[in-house]
DNA sequence: TCCCAGGTAACAT
DNA sequence: ATGTTACATGGG
């Protein structure tokens, strides 16, 4: 374990762990523990040192906390109104990170339509029936596991899991699994496609509409343009944007297009953990 | 008992 | 093209 001490600016770990985007990072005391590249990655901050203790380089840290996005541009962009300036001014340094994409795709596929504590109790099932012990000092660990694991096992063992739709959405993990581990589905790819282009391929895959397509390309494949839209965020938007009129997420959709532009992705995420956190009545 | 949860696909207008 | 419903389940 190498141990990293990073000079940031304008960074928030506890932030951008809590906001909502990643799944299995936990905090234990004032240290982060989360699995990043099949190697478990230890992570706290004080003040403006980032201190990780991980296998990765350096350039591998910064990369995935995406320390090289330029956030006085992208506040610029999507400070638009009071809203987005009090959630700016509350989560300064909220940054999105680089995950991988396809524990990111299956992540997402597991989380519709359920509470976020049953999607944490469902990845980490999937990574401890399936994927590989990973110990790093008194840390015990489970790496995601890769699609020709989930590929080759069955539909009763996927079903253990604990999905919320059971069987079916079993069914559809096994399938993307296959087409993903058959280099029949090349997510890295996606990456140099445009935006729209993606989304199109995505959204071809059974199991996967707008909402996991778009967390997919925001939050594993660099599009910044991309606004995920869930109950949460249906529901701000409509109260914020909408005279609390039940317009249809296309709607929506064109609007975040149109208002936060190509950091929409960071607008959205910053609303999000403003909504879960404040908004609701909760 | 009813409502809700980081939705999607199939079906009905 | 846009609106509605089954899916499946633990917690408030």
């Amino acid at each position: 374990m190498k141990l990293h001490q990073i000079p940031v600016q304008i960074f928030n770990l506890d932030h951008t762990l809590r906001c909502g985007q990643v799944f299995r990072w936990q905090k234990k005391g004032d240290e982060w523990i989360g699995v990043v590249k099949n190697s478990v990655i230890l992570a706290k901050q004080e003040d403006e040192i980032l201190t990780v203790k991980s296998d990765l380089a350096a350039e591998e840290i910064a990369s995935y906390f995406r320390l090289d996005d330029d956030m006085e541009k992208v506040y610029g962009q999507i400070g638009k109104d009071k809203l987005m300036k009090e959630a700016i001014a509350r989560y300064r340094g909220l940054r999105l990170v680089s995950q991988d994409p396809w524990e990111c795709l299956i992540s997402y596929v597991c989380s519709r339509n359920a509470p976020i504590k049953k999607i944490k109790s469902v990845i980490f099932n999937l990574s401890k029936n399936f994927g590989n012990v990973i110990k790093s000092d008194d840390h015990i660990e489970y790496t995601f596991p890769e699609p020709d694991v989930i590929a080759g096992t069955t539909l009763d063992k996927l079903g253990m899991c604990g999905f919320r739709y059971g069987k079916k959405q079993a069914r559809e993990i096994l399938e993307i699994a296959k087409l993903v581990s058959g280099n029949n589905f090349d997510l890295e790819r996606l990456k140099k496609h445009s935006y729209l282009d993606a989304k199109e391929e995505l959204m071809n895959l059974r199991g996967v509409g707008h909402k996991v397509a778009d967390c997919v390309l925001l939050f594993s494949l660099d599009k910044l343009e991309a606004f995920p839209i869930d109950v949460h965020m249906r529901r701000l938007m409509r109260r914020e944007y909408f005279q609390d009129k039940n317009v249809s997420d296309d709607k929506i959709r064109e609007l975040a297009r149109e208002y936060f532009g190509k950091y929409a992705g960071y607008a959205q995420e910053y609303l999000f953990y403003h909504e879960r956190s404040y908004g609701g009545g909760k």
